[in-house]
DNA sequence: GTTTTCACG
DNA sequence: ACGTACGTGAAAACC
């Protein structure tokens, strides 16, 4: 005779909302794609751990249906008492379902029925066939269901993450003095809020069971209500019809009509196992680790996890540099870190490692052997030990993981390690406490993982088509580093003069602005603002803010003009604060003791693929207003050196007409026309030479609002036109620009299908939005994916024409350098010697960096300030 | 730490 | 029926 079946019962919905819950405060696990995957992860790891730990022979799964009502528990609040499922785990819902297809786990489900009544009755099909029945839950319901052969598996959430009990009818007795049939009573006097069950009021756990102890149930507690006094004897008798209502509310149904139920119990766990299909779905979650754990083969992950798993003791220490190059072979890569972070600077082959403190040397080393140096963010570690960049560009995995998009934070170490290792990288917190770990390990062990990063990313890259983008983004690195260390000269005494005077006006406009306003307060406040113009001089209100306050936004304020003179007042002392505080106040805190300020770019943040300038942000300095074109021209040349600047002129535009191919809009640019004036002839229905100024200023705000997805309202709100007139705009533009319509809604549609759209060298933007089932959200990714292959081939195009303009400089001898990047505008320091040569040489570079079908212009100039370059 | 406002492309 | 342009970073107020 064979040994005794073993069926499980999972119950699927209670399993998923404490995986979900309990992943809730950790780091976001996502899928390649976008899909969270958080739950599932936790998920999986239940379902694996117990599989082990019982081994069942049989299993099913049991799901809530997503239909209405439960036939067997009518009660009309039944629905208000739970909030909806949050939309990252309702996402999760479906590939659970396929997951537990694949493992054998038979997924079931009715609707009208709950998972508990299909549990209900499959333990009691499988009790009368004689198999022995586990239960696997975190909701105590099914606690009426033990019986000599049916038990229960509660998870239950202890202070230091799950455990679980096995929950059998001496459990129960030992537990609670009850009997599993006696648990409905229990419930039925105590009620249970996450399932809506009111109980009776008053009436916890503790009194239930005592009663029920005492009395074996319900019935016979109100037999005995004699026995009763105080507050209980009122409790009772008031919820009396609640009780009984509660006790059938809690009672699962055994003898749902579920189809099938024979196949269910005959095939058992491997039959019903797909591993071929199971090896495909973790795959595409990036679940690598699962593999070994459900004996599935997949050769590359093998090798993956016994790299990892190399001890680096392993690892050679070398004494000196000379005994770690013998170790060296031609096609090994090299790891390494410059010192920095109260570590050594480190070298590391899979064989033999060498620490040093000196990054010189190792800067030669770059650039004289010819094998792949890989590291992490080696920007940032040339800017720590203040060096220039090597002539050769080494991998950085920063940015291997910031072009393969794998995740959202590219810029986090742990993220893009997981990214790209998946899980089988074992995060540093998971081992020992940080401050008893061995730095020279933990510093030989990442090098070892970047190695391997490197080599997973690099077939990637391929696959992907983005390798040429990589040669770029690689080399990149270097010029901004030499960028940064650079820096640009600012003139302190200007600086000082233009913020001391500025500051004499912004006091002689806060009088006037008090005087206005009848009292003294703090204009930056927006609270204050609002209640001295709304209530304290009674301006119309309009616009609220997020929080409910009016607002008193410059959009705001424009709709006030002319209603009081504080609002003239308010405008100019908003100008000069914002200037005075940000830009000369705060760049003063930034400037070096050579007089130089040097901002930081980020290489690997931005969703379009520009570059960001932080600390200081060098990439918003004013020129809108002349206030603000003055301090621009505190941004100076060094003694015998000048500033050249060139930007692209209607660059997103240009490259508009290029990806749609648009007819017109190319003409218009091939022919070298006013491509404002043009679009203005088409919105107006006029010549050209008869467009007015306004009109043009008009085309021009919709030619720049077309790539960003325009809607008639922000049109409208925009150019302060009705939302009729912005409307008609937009369909003349239309009709003038089909193609740029057609290739505009293809972005969104292509976004749809394949979950990301590319740029022309095919940076990648996943789309990860189109999946809400948030209309706002979804709404954004759509105008994002029209936007964002615009954007980032701009970002694209200088950032090779930089990595040209860099190279070109340093072929030519020329004493000049890049020092700041405006996303569409670079700026250069060369000697006043080299001026006529930088200046041809840069517009030219900038000219030439892509071949498209309409052309590229770049204008440049030569001058002693920024200021004096537009 | 979040909100509001505003500087840039 | 409902909210509304793409991509950033910094300062100040406020909680």
């Amino acid at each position: 005779m064979s040994a005794k079946e073993t069926l499980l019962l999972v119950d699927v919905h209670s399993l998923l909302n404490r995986a979900f819950y309990g992943m809730a405060g950790r780091n976001r696990l996502t899928a390649p794609d976008g899909l969270p995957t958080g739950a599932l992860f936790a998920f999986l790891n239940m379902l694996s751990k117990y599989r082990d730990e019982f081994k069942p022979t049989h299993a099913v799964s049991a799901m809530d249906m997503p239909g209405e009502t439960f036939r067997h528990r009518k009660f009309d609040e039944y629905k208000l008492g739970r909030s909806p499922m949050p939309d990252d785990l309702a996402r999760q819902v479906p590939v659970a379902r396929d997951m537990l297809e694949y493992l054998g786990f038979q997924p079931v489900g009715m609707t009208d029925y709950e998972a508990d009544d299909l549990i209900g009755t499959l333990s009691l099909i499988g009790e009368e066939r004689g198999m022995s029945v586990i239960i696997l839950t975190g909701d105590r319901d099914t606690l009426q269901l033990i019986s000599d052969n049916t038990s229960v598996v509660l998870l239950t959430t202890k202070r230091d993450g799950s455990e679980s009990e096995v929950i059998t009818p001496d459990v129960m007795m030992a537990k609670y003095n009850i009997s599993p049939a006696q648990w409905v009573d229990v419930k039925g006097l105590m009620g249970d809020s996450s399932d809506n069950i009111p109980g009776v009021r008053g009436v916890g756990q503790k009194t239930a069971l005592k009663l029920i102890q005492e009395y074996g149930s319900i019935d016979g507690v109100y037999e005995n209500l004699g026995d009763m006094k105080g507050a209980l004897l009122g409790n009772l008798t008031v919820g009396k019809e609640m009780a009984k209502l509660s006790r059938e509310l809690s009672v699962i149904c055994r003898s749902v009509p579920l189809e099938g139920v024979d196949d269910l119990l005959s095939t058992d766990i491997d039959e019903a196992m797909d591993g071929e299909a199971l090896a495909q779905l973790l795959t595409r979650l990036n679940f690598r680790s699962f593999f070994e754990r459900f004996n599935l083969t997949s050769p590359e992950i093998r090798t993956a996890q016994e790299d990892l798993n190399v001890t680096t003791d392993r690892i050679r220490a070398c004494a000196s540099i000379e005994e770690w190059m013998t170790t060296l072979t031609d096609d090994d890569a090299v790891a390494f870190m410059l010192p920095g972070n109260n570590g050594d600077g480190l070298l590391l082959t899979k064989q033999s490692c060498f620490h040093f403190s000196d990054s010189l040397p190792i800067l030669h080393l770059i650039d004289h052997c010819e094998n792949t140096f890989v590291t992490w963010d080696f920007k940032r570690q040339l800017r720590k030990n203040s060096l220039s960049a090597p002539a050769r560009s080494v991998f950085d995995v920063m940015i291997a993981s910031y072009l393969l998009n794998e995740l959202g934070r590219a810029d986090d170490i742990d993220f893009a390690l997981r990214a790209s290792l998946g899980d089988a990288y074992q995060p540093y917190e998971d081992h020992d406490l940080p401050l008893l770990k061995d730095l020279n390990a933990e510093r030989k062990r990442l090098c070892l993982l970047l190695l391997k990063s490197m080599e997973l990313q690099t077939d990637r890259l391929h696959e992907r088509g983005v390798s040429l983008l990589a040669q770029v983004e690689m080399r990149l690195v270097n010029v901004l580093a030499d960028m940064e260390h650079a820096g640009i000269l600012v003139d302190i005494d200007a600086l000082e003069s233009e913020s001391s005077s500025m500051l004499e006006e912004i006091e002689s406009l806060e009088r006037s602005i008090y005087r206005d306003a009848g009292k003294e307060f703090n204009i930056n406040s927006p609270q204050q603002l609002s209640e001295v113009l709304y209530e304290d001089l009674g301006l119309p209100t309009g616009r609220r803010s997020s929080s409910g306050q009016f607002s008193t936004d410059a959009d705001e304020l424009e709709r006030l003009r002319g209603f009081h003179p504080i609002i003239d007042s308010i405008f100019e002392f908003r100008e000069l604060t914002k200037l005075r505080g940000t830009f000369l106040e705060g760049l003063k805190k930034e400037i070096d003791i050579d007089g130089r300020i040097r901002t930081t770019y980020n290489q690997a943040l931005t969703t379009t693929g520009r570059l960001s300038s932080s600390n200081p942000n060098l990439q918003n300095i004013p020129i809108r207003t002349d206030r603000g074109k003055r301090i621009r021209e505190l941004f100076i040349a060094s003694p015998g050196y000048v500033l050249i600047g060139a930007d692209y002129s209607q660059i997103e535009l240009r490259l508009l007409a290029h990806l749609s191919g648009d007819k017109n809009l190319s003409d218009a640019f091939n022919e070298g026309r006013d491509i404002h004036r043009v679009t203005a002839s088409a919105l107006f229905g006029k010549s050209e030479q008869d467009v007015t100024s306004h009109e043009r200023s008009v085309a021009k705000t919709v030619n720049f609002s077309i790539t960003y997805g325009i809607s008639d309202f922000g049109l409208s709100r925009d150019l302060g036109i009705p939302i009729s007139h912005a409307s008609r705009l937009i369909k003349r533009y239309h009709d003038k620009y089909p193609q740029v319509e057609a290739w505009l809604k293809l972005q969104g549609e292509v976004a749809k299908e394949l979950g990301y759209v590319e740029t022309l060298f095919h940076r990648r933007r996943y789309l990860p939005e189109l999946q809400s089932q948030n209309r706002n959200l979804y709404n954004f990714g759509i105008r994002a994916a029209m936007n964002a292959p615009v954007q980032g081939t701009a970002a694209d195009l200088i950032k090779i024409a930089m990595v040209n303009v860099s190279r070109l400089m340093k072929e030519k001898k020329l004493d000049a350098r890049l020092i700041l990047q405006v996303h569409d505008e670079l700026i250069i320091e060369a000697s006043e010697s080299d001026k006529e040569c930088v200046i041809s040489l840069l517009r030219e570079a900038m000219e030439q960096a892509m071949e498209l079908s309409v052309p590229l212009i770049a204008d440049a100039k030569a001058g002693y300030t920024w200021g004096d370059l537009s």
